[in-house]
DNA sequence: TTTAAATAAGATAAATATATCCGAATTAAA
DNA sequence: TTTAATTCGGATATATTTATCTTATTTAAA
């Protein structure tokens, strides 16, 4: 469904959001405990949301990654995985055709249509939020 | 979604389920022609539907592949799609847990499970001979 | 001003997915 | 029995994704 950078992308934000919530700046390092990834290909995933604008980052002693608190439940899921994995999942056809639509139906394009759209209404209406006070009141875990 | 094999086989698959309808044996270069695939990729995913004995091969001069007639509206998609992409879509977490469960969820569990389910609706309730019926009555394509 | 801690950027490596090629085995028909 | 057409299996090649490493730059505090 979504690439592994995708999903270390949405877990990183999860933490990142509650750390700061929490006002408090985290590293790569740090991250990569919180949610069991690689540390450098965290980084690196890291850079393309701070380019991205959905994190910002602090260089030099006591720097890090962090977001603004006024933006955190700003930040819908669509936001990061459209940046990440691109708009492929949210108007790809199911089966890969190229050109997919109401003319030119795939085998599956009316069924496919309804489980994208409910994704889509998931993404949508998911926000970082929502997500950073699941795991600060222990109601979810970012790893196992 | 899907990975690129496991969309040539279900397009692969529809194909070989239409000709069959129509006594016709197909071989790898006219279902690369038929869905716009490699030719020599789609005969690798051949032998793997082969094997997993969705489909029938046939040697020599005159053969090829075809689906028994009476199996072809036994086929789900969801047989298809485990063969070649295994489990993964229906049981891993959208997260990427290795755990993952009402008991350690995910940030977007309970989210991710209702999707997951339609999916898995969508895959189970849908079989290969509707599909190729689409396409044998121009209401659906496997190219563009 | 120096130092230590941090991100940025680019090169590189490893793993996986996608794709091709070729020789061996099989088979129906001439 | 020979031939041509076909699948099978394994080796190889290419592209993409995942992951690491190294150097430069930035920055706050001592």
């Amino acid at each position: 469904m979504f690439s592994k950078a995708c999903e270390y992308a949405i877990k990183a934000c999860i933490f990142v959001a509650k750390s700061s919530m929490q006002n408090n700046r985290v590293t790569p390092k740090q991250i990569a405990e919180e949610i069991n990834s690689p540390v450098a290909f965290t980084a690196k995933i890291m850079q393309e949301l701070v380019k991205s604008d959905l994190v910002d980052s602090y260089r030099g002693a006591y720097g890090g990654f962090e977001i603004d608190k006024a933006k955190i439940d700003q930040i819908s899921l669509s936001k990061i995985v459209k940046v990440i994995d691109g708009e492929k999942l949210y108007d790809g056809c199911g089966l890969g055709l190229d050109v997919c639509n109401e003319n030119h139906p795939c085998p599956v394009h009316y069924q496919y249509k309804t489980i994208r759209e409910d994704l889509k209404q998931l993404l949508d209406s998911t926000n970082l939020k929502q997500l950073a006070l699941g795991i600060e009141n222990g109601l979810s875990y970012l790893k196992t």
